[in-house]
DNA sequence: TTGAAAGCGTTACCAT
DNA sequence: ATGGTAACGCTTTCAA
């Protein structure tokens, strides 16, 4: 592997010219520039990241933490943080911290040995002090630490509230809902916009939320349980798709037809949700984009840029398909 | 952010010696690291990993490169490399390439740049010189670059020799099949799979066999196709579950049933095929096995211990479920 | 048992 | 316009 040393000495200039010619910075006369990159052909020089890294205290690399890639909510925005990542000329370090607050720790710390540039996660445990005490950018996505910092969310109220209304017009009686991870900003927000609508109607009581934590697992239980106690229920809106696709499983286990008997509508807009049978009615948020406005704004703050917005919350919208 | 200067300060020894208890090498008077361990514990010292990766042209950090992390086979995979390499004291930077060989090259010298310790690799245009140039310890997952280099693949032949077999068990009197990305080795093996069970039916031709892309989109267009030469077609093996799930939609847009009219079954084992509806018969691979070996494979030879194998082609298992 | 110093590959400042 | 050199934070060799 040729060093920079290696070009000046082929080149016949120094290394500090070579250094200038690489970042286009500072005078370098037109037949040396020639020469250097003659030298720099010839060698297939590529400089060496670390050694810039250590000198700049940034090693041109963001730090990704979600709860786990395996939610395929996760797996778009990694998909898409490291799409525009790469755009902008950095790699993404990736970390599962399972929801974790010990190895979300672990994590934040192993990043900030490595210079990372910045940090876009996705946490409930983190808090703000926790990030004003790493002094290295830091976006939250999906779910808020605190206003002051960047944050890129959806209209989960909005969403919620569409989604429960839409359950309405098509003529469901009795709607419940499968809530998202206790403590969890989304869940809550979604919740209230479900509340919303319906705390006031008369068939309406404490037992038509079951909580389930975002998976397939938890949904499944948690659907079991709402139709022991509420077999009329017709309707029910699931705070994200995967939980949404394990109330449609156990709604055919009990032979209830969807969408004839019960109706049911999720949350995300996973690609999941149009390649299952029936494809599921949800409220869809522009996974591609949070990812990309996350990084975009990361980037601009690693880069000093000036921050027109700090905080984005993403518009959803309800997509009808099959479950309902 | 505390430097071992620091530490070696408040400590009142020279640098050297902070090294040494850090790494625990060399001689250090008992005493003396009690000092300094209590320094770092006072500082919250953290060795700087950039610099050290500097010196030892190392960084601690793996690469990891597939086509499409939204593919679910690879989320599977990405996940359990992370969580290995975590245990293993390694980072991982995820690659996408979307099987683009210039994508391929440009993030293999980004990693190299970085000085990675290894790359984990699932490639169908990798060569073996261009592994070899890397200079770089490289392990082929999925997908075989070429028979000298560290691989862990799955038996491709015998799972598509299991499932097509088991059409036939299933009463199927015409067995078709939507082939992989072509080039891609296992898409071959797979099909040859196919071919080693019914190239000498008397049904069998050549538009048996119809070519998909390992996506969705390919395999509802090849599964069009192949309804269109073949109405009569009443067993599909799909080569990934992705295409086994387009071949079940296109089945129900034509108003087939399955698996009363036509039996489907796929390959891989992704944790999407249990959710849907219905249940996926398939090949499953152990998806998380793969690349749990991968890594610790990889960090063997990073790590130069002793390599029993380097060659690993791990069983799979036919899963009956609802569409067979 | 400990310390001084060279070196890893860059960049940036100060001279010239 | 160009070169010398300190510095980034660490490890390791050599000496003491």
């Amino acid at each position: 592997m040729a060093s920079i040393k290696d070009v000046a000495g082929l080149a016949g200039v120094s290394v500090a010219t070579v250094s200038r010619v690489l970042n286009d910075k500072g005078y370098v006369g037109q037949s040396t520039r020639e020469n250097v990159e003659q030298a720099i052909k010839q060698l297939n020089y590529k400089p060496n990241e670390v050694a810039r890294s250590l000198f700049k205290k940034k090693s041109n690399t963001i730090g990704l933490i979600v709860p786990d890639i395996m939610n395929p909510f996760f797996t778009e925005l990694a998909r898409s943080v490291e799409d525009t990542a790469t755009n902008l000329g950095y790699n993404v370090i990736l970390c599962n911290s399972d929801g974790d607050s010990e190895k979300e720790q672990s994590y934040l710390e192993v990043l900030r040995q490595n210079y990372v540039n910045g940090i876009i996660v996705s946490s409930n445990t983190l808090t703000a002090n926790q990030v004003e005490e790493l002094n290295i950018p830091v976006v939250s996505i999906d779910r808020e630490i605190s206003k002051g910092l960047p944050t890129i969310v959806v209209e989960n109220h909005k969403g919620a509230v569409l989604a429960t209304q839409f359950l309405q017009s098509k003529g469901c009686t009795k709607i419940a809902h499968i809530r998202g991870t206790d403590g969890v900003v989304n869940a809550e927000e979604r919740c209230s916009g479900y509340l919303e609508v319906v705390s006031n109607e008369p068939w309406f009581s404490d037992s038509c939320i079951v909580n389930g934590n975002f998976d397939m697992q938890s949904s499944i239980e948690a659907t079991k349980e709402l139709f022991m106690n509420h077999p009329d229920v017709d309707g029910i809106f699931a705070a994200n798709d995967i939980m949404a696709i394990g109330a449609i499983k156990v709604a055919h286990q009990l032979g209830k037809k969807v969408p004839e008997q019960i109706k049911i509508v999720g949350f995300d807009g996973i690609t999941l949700s149009t390649v299952m049978t029936p494809e599921l009615t949800t409220i869809v948020q522009p996974i591609y984009e949070l990812g990309e406005k996350a990084t975009i704004v990361l980037v601009n703050q690693m880069e000093q840029q000036p921050l027109e917005k700090t905080y984005y919350r993403l518009d959803v919208e309800l997509i009808e398909r099959n479950s309902t």
